[in-house]
DNA sequence: TTATATTTTTAGTTTTACCTAAATTTTTAT
DNA sequence: ATAAAAATTTAGGTAAAACTAAAAATATAA
């Protein structure tokens, strides 16, 4: 893969962010990377020419096949990077984020490679969201109960379908809310209860009726 | 501490390691970054503003107290970064240089300090080369022969006193050259033998006669 | 010591990535 | 349907960091 400037991946990243939604507006852009419009035209016309944009003067923008493969490269160089911060030198999940958005620009292919590798090859990064493989390819996520989790994988919370007053009274107790990693580590027969973890906690026990009202999304 | 272009930086650590020689002139720093004198001029004037380097035109540059400061923050972190893709990543010794040049220029302190603990406050890299503290500080190195390493304490094979071919053979043979690292895992009072480790063998062990003519650079 | 060679600096360009202000195109509202 | 509003692009400018070519200062050698 060809190298591209910080700028220009800075770009392509929010770029793909934003196109989740549709297409992407000059000012939109501009306001999500705290540039002027003029900016933006400018920087489009460089990706056009480099075959990483669709775009007609006037209209919206959209990645081009290469643009989103660029882009889930970069993606994937994030996400190990904040695991790695978070797992391996102890940074809280919401100080990941900064220190990675510039260790994402070291483009080293061999770098990353192994630094996946020493990590275990993780699906998710601390905010729960996947990792792309060495191919961009990203893992199906889908939404699955805390009762239908397979053993020892991780998964984060995304909803909990009861919202009364006691399960939360519950879930707080166990510090269990939406963004938590959870791993179920045995499931009990006889009742249904489930052994779980999360990264603050030793393993407990939970009721099958919490694990009901529990929902995760799960990189397959 | 203030932030600096990636282009500073280099600029910095580059002086830095040429002014152990005396007076860097603007031809010689030229010819190390493979720019052309015209541009060392325009950044020196940029660094003399910024009070990192002391320098008269006509005259060569010496990097002031704080140039030196700054100078030795960028190396501790390319040398943590070296330790840690050989160490953590399996990157041959080199094939580090050349990523650390990139991560080098990453400068968030909590990174760095955080680094330094999780690889356990190393004190040279995978060259030998010390590594400053959170400070700038970097031990002393000096030389000592085998027989007098402590216990557990890493160092670089510098010179080989003994140049016979019989020597070199059983050097060869237990995969021992020039910027090895070796520690000394246990010593025999017996003989004086001494078990060592590399990082490419299990420990094994060595004659008094042998250690007698090794020496090693040792961080203090 | 004076002429020549070397080194260094100045002057003027280029490229990248940003900016402001003005012009143009598209959208929206009466 | 057309005027006003909003969005986008063009035009022209700035700063950083590089370059080439020419001028100036210093070093060296006959």
């Amino acid at each position: 893969m060809i190298n591209y400037t910080v700028s220009e991946e800075n770009y392509i990243k929010t770029i793909h962010r934003l196109q989740q939604y549709g297409t992407v507006t000059t000012n939109a852009l501009a306001a999500e990377l705290k540039s002027k419009p003029a900016s933006i035209t400018a920087m489009m016309k460089k990706l056009k020419a480099k075959k990483l944009l669709n775009y007609q003067p006037y209209y919206g923008f959209r990645l081009s096949a290469e643009g989103n493969k660029v882009a889930l490269l970069i993606i994937r160089r994030h996400r190990l990077w904040e695991y790695f911060l978070a797992e391996k030198l102890q940074f809280s999940w919401d100080e990941v984020h900064e220190v990675a958005e510039h260790l994402e620009h070291v483009s080293s292919k061999k770098l990353i490679d192994k630094l996946d590798e020493f990590l275990g090859f993780p699906t998710a990064d601390p905010h729960g969201d996947p990792i792309p493989d060495a191919q961009g390819k990203i893992k199906n996520i889908q939404k699955v109960c805390l009762t239908d989790l397979p053993l020892n994988k991780p998964a984060t919370v995304c909803q909990v379908a009861d919202q009364s007053p006691s399960i939360l009274e519950l879930l707080n107790h166990n510090q269990i809310k939406i963004g938590t990693r959870v791993e179920v580590k045995r499931k009990f027969d006889f009742d249904n209860s489930l052994e779980i973890k999360t990264k603050q906690t030793a393993p407990f026990t939970i009721s099958e009726q919490l694990a009901k009202n529990i929902f995760l999304n799960y990189a397959e």
